[in-house]
DNA sequence: CGTTGCCTTGACCCGTATCAATGCATGTGG
DNA sequence: CCACATGCATTGATACGGGTCAAGGCAACG
C-alpha cells in the first residue's frame, strides 16, 4: 500500500485560470473574481493504473476533476463480485456524491495513468453558493452522470453478450479515442465487470472479432475498431 | 388516446403550503416568503394506470413531483425492447433533467393511479436561483436518482435471475409498502422490463415464490412477502 | 357466455458459465 | 543470457440456466 502518488501542492488556485483542459473542466466558466473565492488548497494528484482516487469508506473530503486518463467506479455484490457502474473521462468528476453530504458510493480505480485535481468539498460548497456559473457546471455533471447510468444499463446490461460486448466497444471508440483513432482497451476482466460477462466470454467474443480483423490491436493495450462494422452486428434482433 | 387526467388548477402555490405530503416533496424547506416567488401555474394532475406523464419528444415544459403511486421511467433499446430503467415514489420528482436544458431522457408511465404536481420548469430555475433552500433539494434529488440507477444496476442487473427478481421484491417491500406490509406487484411483464428477464422465467420464479409460502398473494395485485426468507435465497452464492 | 388480458406450465434448444489446460508476453533473479 | 515465475489471453469440453415457442388456465368484464 505504497503511497507514491505524485502531488503538486498550491495555495488557492492560481494555476486554474491557465489550466489546459479549463475548457472542459468543473471552473470552466468561472470569472477571474471568483477564484478569489478558493482559500482551501487544490493539488494536481497523480494515479498509477490500478490505485485508487477513494474507496467506499474514505473519508469523504475530496472531490477529483479528471485532468487525462481513465478512471473506473466500481461497486460490489453481496458476494464480493466487482460491478463497474460506470467509466469517467477528462473533464468528469469524481466523487461528486459526496457535495451534498455523505460518503463515497463507489471505488473510484484509476483504469490507466491517471491526472486529476484534487478538490476539497469545502470550496465547492462556498463557491457554488457565491457563483451560479459553478452550480450551473455541476447540475450538468449531475445529469450527464445520471444519462450514462441509465445509458450504461440499456445498452450494457441488456441484450446478448456479443451485443454487450459491441456496444462497449463502441462506446469506447466514441468516448475515450485518441489523436490516432485508436483507444486503451481494459483488460478482459474489467470489460466483464462492465458488461456483467465473464472474462472467458469477454475473451472470446473479442478474439473473434479480432479473427474477423473488424477489432486489431496495437502495441501498448490499444485497439482500432472498424465503426461501421461493428455497428452492423447489432442491428440483427 | 383520450385525454382523461384530472386537472385541478391554481394561479400561484397556495396550496403548496400546506401540503399533505410537503414534508417530502421538493418544496419541503420552503418558507413563506419564497412562495411568493411562483407566478406560473402549478397543477395538480392525476394519471391512471399505463396513462404518460410524458414521454422521450414531449416538449420538456414540466417536472412532477409524485404525490401518490409509482411511474417508470423507460427507455427503448435499438429494437425496441422496453428497459425500466428506474421507479419513481411518492416525493420523487420525474423530468428532473430538463431543469439544465435539453428534453425529457425517458416515457414516464404511470404503474399505479398517480397523483402528482405539475410545476412549469421556469418555476424550478428562477425559484432555485433565488432560494438555497430549494436548490439543495435539487441536488438530494440528483444524487438520491444516481444512486438508485447504480444500485439498479448491480442489484438488478447482476446474477442470476432468481436473484434478481428476489433483490427487486425485496426493493419493492421497503420502499413501496403500505400500511398493511403488502404492497403492489407490478404486472410479469413490467417486472422483466426492470430485470431484463422474459415474461416466462419471471413468472415462473414467483409462481415458485409463492409455492413455498414466501410471497403471498392479497385482492388488487398486492403482494406480502417472508423478508427474512427471501433474503436468506441470495445468501447462496 | 364469450372475450380479453395476464399468468402459468411444458418441451426444447441455445448461449453463457464453469472448469481446466495451454499459450504467450513480460519481468526477475541466478 | 537463460530459467522460471507471473499475469493475462485464448481455447476447449461440458453443464445448465434462461430464452423461445406453444398450449392451456383463470379472473375480470362487457
Amino acid at each position: 500500500m505504497k503511497q507514491d502518488k505524485i502531488e503538486t501542492a498550491w495555495s488557492g488556485a492560481e494555476k486554474c485560470e491557465t489550466c489546459g483542459i479549463r475548457h472542459l473542466a468543473l471552473f470552466a466558466d468561472l470569472e477571474h473574481e471568483d477564484f478569489v473565492h478558493i482559500h482551501n488548497p487544490i493539488h494536481e494528484v497523480v494515479f498509477k493504473h490500478g490505485e485508487a482516487l477513494y474507496h467506499l469508506e474514505s473519508a469523504a473530503e475530496h472531490v477529483y476533476t479528471v485532468r487525462s486518463g481513465l478512471v473506473k467506479l466500481v461497486q460490489y455484490l453481496p458476494d464480493g463480485t466487482p460491478r463497474i457502474v460506470r467509466i469517467l473521462r477528462p473533464g468528469d468528476l469524481a466523487g461528486i456524491e459526496i457535495t451534498t453530504g455523505g460518503n463515497y458510493q463507489h471505488d473510484a480505480i484509476a483504469l490507466t495513468p491517471v491526472e486529476t485535481c484534487q478538490i476539497p468539498m469545502t470550496v465547492i460548497n462556498t463557491l457554488s453558493e457565491e457563483t451560479p456559473r459553478l452550480h450551473r457546471q455541476l447540475l450538468e455533471r449531475w445529469k450527464n452522470a445520471l444519462i450514462t447510468a441509465d445509458s450504461w444499463l440499456t445498452q450494457l446490461s441488456t441484450g446478448t453478450a456479443r451485443n454487450r460486448v459491441i456496444n462497449l466497444l463502441l462506446w469506447l471508440d466514441a468516448n475515450t479515442t485518441q489523436a490516432d483513432g485508436s483507444f486503451t482497451l481494459p483488460v478482459r476482466e474489467d470489460i466483464g465487470a462492465m458488461v456483467a460477462l465473464t472474462t472467458e466470454t469477454v475473451s472470446r467474443i473479442v478474439a473473434e472479432l479480432r479473427r474477423s480483423d473488424i477489432v486489431s490491436m496495437l502495441p501498448g493495450q490499444r485497439a482500432r475498431i472498424d465503426r461501421d462494422e461493428l455497428a452492423l452486428l447489432i442491428e440483427e434482433e
